[in-house]
DNA sequence: TACTAAGCGAGACGGTACGTCAAGTCTTTAA
DNA sequence: TTAAAGACTTGACGTACCGTCTCGCTTAGTA
């Protein structure tokens, strides 16, 4: 049995709220442990009791905001569930979410852990979300049997995640069709099963 | 007609290849510009009387290392030049190189004038070559004319540049087959032209 | 031959400067080093390049100031001399310097390497003077040569120093007449030398 | 009628056995409030609930522990009686409480309440009792009538104080009757009155 | 041959944010 | 109501880098 005064989840909730926040207000990487503290009303320490690091509370904030965010829709058109996948991850993108991502990106890019813990609470799951959806598709015989699954997926989000993390052209939902178009008729069996047809 | 001493051009060389040393030896992010002046045998004063940013730094030495590092080879086999690229594009990026860019597109989070810097002298080049590539393409009749081809290069590159960044599975030489293999056949037009034809 | 840009004098003189005016201005102990820089325009790790800790730049500040801020007059008239020098000791202590020295003395008590240095660089080379003086007195015949000197010199300074550090009672010039009363009988040969007499 | 749980007396004592404990045992000044709560058995709160500050409870335990530690013999050999309350007095520096006394002077310096509360309850007490003594040797005509009798109370005992805070020699119970030898003879009226004479 | 102008290595400078630490307060469960 | 436990806010600490500055010295071109 704990004794002790318990963890304040309401500090919890208004710490990963100011990150989202701060994060989304100014260029990512420009906001310091202070000003969280500050926003949140918060000491510093207990930001340090919980988190060994900044980084750590963005994706933390991330995580949480974002469990629900990008729900996958699955019935059997399976390349109109990826479009309409494709349609909120652009949502998302765009949102102050995409700050958040891209701050997290570039500081997994200097801390291994961070990286490992990125992948493992953010892009892992939803990359098992994508590869059962597409493990379907083989299974119903409208997705061809013979390509490298990983590959494919990498190519399907490959668009929205490179304009989010390099900028070269904007993330824009109605590229989601796009990516079908270029993407799919190399990936479908070509054959006529109704609803999957195009 | 300048006067004065002129600028130390074996400063220069030793300052970008120390970055490049550096920065391959540890975590991107980690290396500091005392470092890569103590390591060049320089004066901080020269790196700063010369390029304004430490990223500044990287970006030359990334741009200085490269310009001949992934070069296309035009045939009229379009799919087998890209294939071929896309070999030479997973050597660079599992090279020190590998960890420069991921360093630069760190700060280009943060920095949004790198990131216009970095577009403009790494990414753009490339990306024009892979763009009249493709157009090649589609004015020979093997690539559909009716894609947005853009999209069609970020699908096709997306899984090296998502494997550099996020790091979810090792880049190897040898997926350049697999995304040839998964992306290809909904590029071309599918008609018979001799080499072109799989 | 030192190169590099050379220590900034200005600075430490500044830093001197603010300090004493800092612990003058307020209790002492209740100074941070981030007013300290502030007040002497100065970062703070330029503080800390030249002093280990805020307490040795306090003694710095009191070495430096006081250096000839008690001197001993030098005559065959001892009791006279010590009386005066006693007056000069309460000015000082009654002037921001007092501050200093409460400062240093209670800083002394938990950090043994502080108390050492205040011994040597402050308590020592005064303790030597007076030490001299009264061995002068000893030579003369006019100061009993059966005492523990250190001791005599002890009672002498004792109540200016008690005061300061007790504060049960002000420290006044006036106490040095009330000093020599009470504790010169019992140190001089009671001979008639004539100006010694009394 | 009070209700509730009754405070703990034994919590009281652990904690200021504590404090003399730890103030002993390193140098004074390096003790925090937790380490006191630890060592004691006791929350954080506990103390706070019955003090205002860590200082007041480390003059309670001041207070408490030296009650009659320095007791005065009251005879009419005045000399004698303060010479062997010196040497009480050197006994008590030497031991932890000297450590502790250290500690709260140094505190003293900042807090002027704390010095205050070290006067009234710790100081003064115990210069009454010495007062008197003085002031009864005058009535018995032993003592000169015409000193400023804190002046020579300073005197006495100035020199084991200023070897607790300074630390420039050793306080040690033998020097009593050096201070005596020293002091005495300019204090006393020269009178033969039998046990008093020298 | 001197003089002038700029570059050079070195390292101190003012400044900002960091992550740690202790003080004193608050909030829980148990007695 | 008090106690132990421990989370809380606050604010100073000492460190690390940044980007700028200033020193003595070097390396050209100009006079």
């Amino acid at each position: 049995m704990p004794s002790g005064r318990p963890r304040d989840e309401d500090a919890r909730i208004r710490i990963l709220g100011s990150v989202v926040e701060l994060v989304a207000s100014r260029a990512p990487g420009q906001v310091t442990i202070n000003e969280i503290a500050r926003a949140a009303s918060v000491g510093k320490q207990t930001i340090y009791r919980w988190w060994p690091s900044k980084t750590a509370v963005v994706l933390d904030a991330l995580v949480e905001g974002t469990m629900k965010a990008t729900p996958f829709r699955a019935t059997d058109d399976i390349r109109s569930d990826f479009e309409r996948h494709l349609r909120s991850v652009a949502v998302l993108f765009a949102s102050p979410t995409g700050s958040v991502i891209r701050e997290l990106v570039a500081d997994a890019q200097s801390d291994p852990q961070i990286a490992d813990e990125f992948r493992d609470r953010f892009w892992a799951p939803r990359r098992e979300l994508s590869l059962d959806r597409l493990r379907r598709g083989v299974d119903l015989g409208r997705v061809r049997d013979d390509l490298d699954l990983e590959v494919v997926l990498d190519a399907v989000y490959g668009p929205m995640w490179l304009r989010l993390l390099i900028g070269h052209l904007p993330v824009r939902a109605s590229d989601a069709t796009a990516i079908g178009d270029a993407v799919w008729p190399g990936i479908d069996t070509g054959g006529d099963f109704g609803p999957e047809t195009r």
